[in-house]
DNA sequence: TAATAAAATTAGTCAAGTCTAATTTATTTC
DNA sequence: GAAATAAATTAGACTTGACTAATTTTATTA
């Protein structure tokens, strides 16, 4: 929800005003911010490469500027997250460390989350969860991790649901293939004259389709179905439910 | 990742730092900030209750004050998303209806992943949800309600994994347990002295034990077992999983 | 070791999004 | 319809977390 000030003069806000998580123990601080526990998180990482930390490291890292760094830094120690001084090399304290690493658990689930149950590339799965890490509760969190840790045991004891699940999360409408590709028609969405026509049209389950041609925004989509050509709006194509031949990410 | 300035002096940074697609200027705005992106499902939420809303009913939705609605209402007219008139009433454009159905059917898949998927209660999966439902790719949000659909199919098919997962969710650690709380043990982690100790203490998989005195952060617990009262510290306790019974939430 | 280069900091700016206090406009009440 | 009240806006301030430009400190090199 909306930001709120963490100052001198805090404003009256019920519950839990900030969109920050609250750590174990340290339930006294004001929580970090999104873009703090970023820091932390990172600070953490590049620990792990190499022994000594700069300043110039991070702001790579984060892909911003060094005079920006500075700054979360001092307010880093003044936190005591963080060991350091002007001039000196960056390092985390116990404190400091025990957040990171909560940052970096709930990035990790998250990113398996994303990968794992729900099939996305590993770039994008990394993403999704070093956005979301910051706002998950501890609660949402436990409950997350553990759905998790649920589902590898499920894959591993070779659960169908697994494979229905990953053949649900293959379909893609017709209007989002790409130009050259093909794809199995999986079932036809909505009803009425229009769910008639595309059957008529020879729009049926279990056909083999192949997109011709497909200029995003540019009606009308090309594709041949056995032998035949046909053109169909967009606005057709989308109620399509199809699942692409081949191909992956 | 870190903010990144979208104004008349765009910073250079590489990449495109958001998703669009590069295609010539379809006069893409600027996307919504999360504030931003609440003010238009809030008001789009109000606008189903009364035909008329005021500012104050955003304010006071928003938990803010007046004055930071009017700055925000002139900043989503600008957008073109909000029709509003100083001292008038506010309504949504169509491109305005647009983007709040959008943020709102975020909201809407992941209040129910939180809350049928991982059973949390009403109250945090809503809350969850609207914090999250900002920070999804079009990609996660795509699969992530495809999976919520997929789980509500799954039910209704009566499949068994639905149980299972429920079953798991249910654990907590025995450290997490209230004063009061009789718990079912389910496992207990790691090996070795400790747990060989556990065990002849007389921590069994399939026992009942009642937590007779617990203060958090007060070691040790105190529980008993059958007829036996034990003392337990709270680390040993944390690597006892137990399903509570009765209670909810 | 002195000169040069690299790294880091300081100083000052900016936008977003909040706030309070003062003022203006609209609505309700007598 | 004037006075009182409520709603909304303006003005001005503040925090966060970016940035650039200038300066200072540290490290490298000849
Ligand atoms: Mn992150
Ligand atoms: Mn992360
Ligand atoms: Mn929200
Ligand atoms: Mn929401």
């Amino acid at each position: 929800m909306h930001k709120v000030y963490v100052t001198m003069k805090m404003r009256r806000r019920q519950g839990n005003p900030f969109n920050f998580n609250d750590y174990p123990d340290t339930s006294m601080d004001t929580p970090l911010s999104p873009n703090m526990e970023d820091y932390m998180e990172n600070i953490s990482m590049l620990l792990k490469e190499h022994d000594v930390v700069r300043v110039k490291d991070i702001a790579k890292k984060l892909n911003i500027r060094m005079p920006s760094v500075t700054a979360a830094l001092q307010k880093l120690k003044e936190k005591g997250l963080v060991d350091y001084e002007k001039y000196g090399h960056v390092q985390l304290t116990t404190k400091g460390k025990e957040v990171a690493d909560s940052i970096y658990e709930k990035h990790s689930f998250l990113t398996e989350f994303f990968k794992e149950i729900l099939s996305m590339n590993t770039q994008e799965a990394e993403e999704q969860a070093c956005k979301l890490e910051h706002h998950l509760s501890s609660n949402a969190s436990n409950r997350m991790q553990r759905f998790v840790e649920f589902y590898k045991q499920e894959q591993l004891d070779g659960q169908q649901w697994i494979n229905r699940l990953d053949s649900v999360l293959e379909e893609k409408r017709l209007s989002e293939l790409k130009e050259g590709q093909k794809a199995e028609i999986i079932r036809i969405l909505g009803s009425g004259p229009l769910k008639k026509r595309l059957l008529e049209m020879g729009f049926r389950k279990g056909e083999i389709i192949h997109v011709l041609k497909y200029a995003p925004l540019k009606d009308p989509i090309e594709i041949s179905i056995k032998d035949f050509l046909l053109s169909i709006r967009v606005e057709e194509a989308h109620s399509i439910i199809v699942k692409p031949l081949g191909s992956h990410d």
